[in-house]
DNA sequence: TCTTATTTGTTCGTATGTATT
DNA sequence: GAATACATACGAACAAATAAG
């Protein structure tokens, strides 16, 4: 085969399928050639291609059927606005309902979401982040997932400390109008701040079943969190996301007269 | 072997080595046993083993030293203050010489860095980016290579239109008192606004060699572009960051009376 | 400096299992 | 039920990098 040797076979052969699949050789929704085929294609054995192929699934750029065969992904990058998502405006835009319906429609797509409630123990973490003690049902839990054309994209659960959610709106599958964070304020919680945190991990289990990810497609976590003008924490919101289809923007005002940078 | 069959050995055996590394059986800079040897213990053959082992590479857990054996890496996570970094007060913090400074010498580790400069021809996407004509030789290139205790951790090249930076002290090596922000704003184009765009991908190949990278760790690629008060682009920064190493922290206000979500 | 043993990287051929058509 | 397609595993082999003597 035309391929050097230093870099192994299954990397150079999954360059070769991904710059055949940008070039729009294989269009998205087509089937690549079966495994037997492109290894004698390539002259390789069946694993180095199904080895290359595996690097492929990881990016997001083809997805397997067992059976059938590699499917060529469509991969239409969503785009998060996360600051002014948290304006009124960003509702208005696009005539959807919210921040995420107006993210899904600028690409084109149906989004849809389901929210479901309970009271529960919260992760170790999400309990040290709102300043409760560990281990006990102290918080209401607003899980939403979201959709594209009915393709999972997202995964939310919130984390809201019972004393403040128990018995209120926020507790409700509906929270009414102006979402949760007009019931934070109505009931004396204005969140003032938020601060995320955005780090790039392996999916869980439950991630990963949701989201149809395999375990070698990474994961954005945002981790955010609302937070009350004396400081404190008042929702811890999760958003997992597929590595591979979004973008986070961000963006905010500088004072030149202030700002530095090295 | 004691492992169920539904999941991959492979799978289970990164996971059952994960688990020992984060438990502390294997320390930081220490080599886990011989692929020969994990090999015989789990009683799988040594494909099996390095297969299992990759994974563990891709998270960047280990670090594997050809010859010499697998290393189990030290993994102090970065965070970046994204927001505050740009102002004066986080130049001052922890007594570093700017943002990056502060970041690693919050983590006990020793921060450096250098910077190129050079004129050049943006890429594509840059040169849009800028509202410059593509393919042609139109600006300063800033780039910036950080360490902490001499390892690698982010690569920054920073671009700014020729008609701007030329012939000034943003195309020095050293660019002054307050850094190029400053600059900036002497020379008449004051930056009003950030944007940032987060997306995970795969190191291009230079990026990988700086970084210490394989292919299968992905980076994370913050698209940082500052704007002045009249929505003038003048300067995008490119920064590429391995995705395990690294948090990004953003901070925002938010208005309630005005604010919403779903 | 050279040699040899050790350790990981990669590939092959083959075989078996599972899911889908 | 049969054929097809991918998933994974084994054992063997050779290459490349490192370490030890």
């Amino acid at each position: 085969m035309s391929i050097e040797s230093p870099r192994s076979q299954f990397r150079q052969i999954a360059d070769l399928l991904r710059d055949a699949i940008e070039r729009g050789e294989y269009a998205p929704g087509s089937l690549l050639p079966s495994e037997p085929e492109l290894a004698e294609r390539y002259r390789v054995s069946r694993p180095t291609i199904n080895r290359a192929v595996t690097i492929l699934r990881g990016e997001g750029l083809v997805r397997v059927e067992r059976g059938r065969g590699t499917v060529v992904r469509e991969i239409p990058v969503i785009r998060r606005a996360s600051v002014t998502r948290y304006l009124r405006s960003a509702r208005e835009r696009g005539g959807g309902r919210g921040a995420f319906d107006s993210e899904i429609r600028a690409l084109g797509m149906t989004p849809r979401s389901d929210v479901d409630i309970e009271r529960a123990v919260p992760p170790a973490r999400v309990a040290r982040a709102l300043g409760l003690p560990e281990g006990e049902p102290n918080v209401i839990v607003r899980t939403r997932r979201m959709y594209a054309d009915d393709i999972p994209v997202q995964l939310a659960p919130s984390y809201i400390p019972l004393d403040i959610a128990e018995g209120t709106r926020i507790a409700e599958r509906d929270s009414g109008p102006g979402g949760i964070i007009s019931r934070f304020a109505e009931l004396g919680y204005a969140q003032a701040r938020i601060t995320e945190s955005v780090r790039v991990r392996r999916p869980t289990e439950e991630e990963g079943r949701f989201l149809r990810l395999e375990e070698d497609q990474p994961v954005i976590e945002i981790w955010h969190v609302g937070w009350t003008a004396d400081d404190r924490p008042v929702e811890v919101c999760v958003h997992t996301v597929p590595a591979y289809l979004w973008v986070l923007d961000y963006e905010w005002p500088i004072d030149p007269a202030n700002a530095d940078r090295r």
